[in-house]
DNA sequence: CGCCAATTGTTGTCGTCAACAACAATCTTT
DNA sequence: AAAGATTGTTGTTGACGACAACAATTGGCG
């Protein structure tokens, strides 16, 4: 399988630039993304990487992820909901809430108590213990938002949210 | 799933009816996010599943998911980069972006190349079929980067290109 | 030149997360 | 009462990121 010293040259195509002998030594500074700029879903995915790094190490002190801290948000605002509707308000897959809601009744920031109209459901709530520690974390998220605002202006920041009002 | 075009519930404060009893009949349609509007982060989060879910759907046709698609672009624009120089353009680990080569080249849509310069890497080129398949790529990316423009809006768009610039 | 550190691709593990499927307990409908 | 739907739960699958370890190769440095 060695031999194939001729092998044909295929220059018929691309005159684009860097040639044929991989550049390892390429810092990656001056590869072009070309047909990437303009993809709204690149720039939204690399974006969010960003913000979910910068909002976990913000909150990394008391050790809250954002999907856990929307969470205890959505308890907080409206305490007494079902796990199938607050799963429902956010998105989440209730198999999957199932599992947040174990860590964090863990923890004691949440409880469950069996509804008494619905016995199938838990009425979720907040314990005394999980509103002081969300009143912590709103600060910290604040923080975090604050960020945001470094990173990519306030101005920008606000023109992104009325942008993007329709997805919450 | 379905659309949900807009739903503007703007409702003020939530009765924080203390009830205990979960509300499971509860369409999840006027809880009120409360604290998480304004959350930059989640904002983008829910925008960014909705996009690649809209991609995925749109490329679905030809079994092909962001991730590869911005892999083929880079090689594309780029041919004989070493998979070191696409991995760190793209924010990808080098391990994973073993496996996507290894399906992308199983499906004859990439080469890969032992540079003679450096042996250790490999330079990475499309295929003849390759740089085929991705022209109708492209076309079925720019068709979902009209549904984009349908979502939000031509000009909010945009904007939001321009405000996430310097992420890309 | 020869040895040691660094790089490249690869394999593997671990943890997060979304999407499903199946199930028991419980409601709702008929 | 029987049939069907809903709620919470468990489990599986697959995409994805973060690491660690490894062989082959290259480059630096004495």
């Amino acid at each position: 399988m060695t031999a194939t010293a001729d092998r044909a040259d295929t220059r018929h195509a691309p005159r684009k630039r860097a040639g044929n002998g991989a550049a390892p030594g390429n810092g990656a500074d001056d590869i072009g993304l070309d047909a990437l700029v303009g993809h709204a879903g690149y720039a939204v995915r690399r974006f969010q990487i960003w913000i979910f790094q910068d909002f976990i190490k913000t909150l990394g002190e008391v050790d809250i992820r954002p999907t856990q801290y929307s969470v205890l948000t959505v308890i907080g605002a409206n305490p007494g909901l079902s796990q199938m509707a607050v799963a429902k308000r956010l998105g989440i897959e209730r198999a999957r809430l199932v599992h947040l809601l174990d860590s964090l009744e863990q923890r004691k920031l949440v409880k469950r108590i069996r509804s008494k109209q619905d016995r199938r459901s838990h009425a979720l709530h907040l314990t005394a213990q999980g509103e002081t520690a969300l009143t912590k974390f709103k600060r910290l998220a604040a923080e975090h938002e604050r960020h945001v605002e470094a990173k990519i202006g306030k101005e920008n920041r606000a023109q992104l949210l009325r942008i993007l009002s329709g997805f919450t």
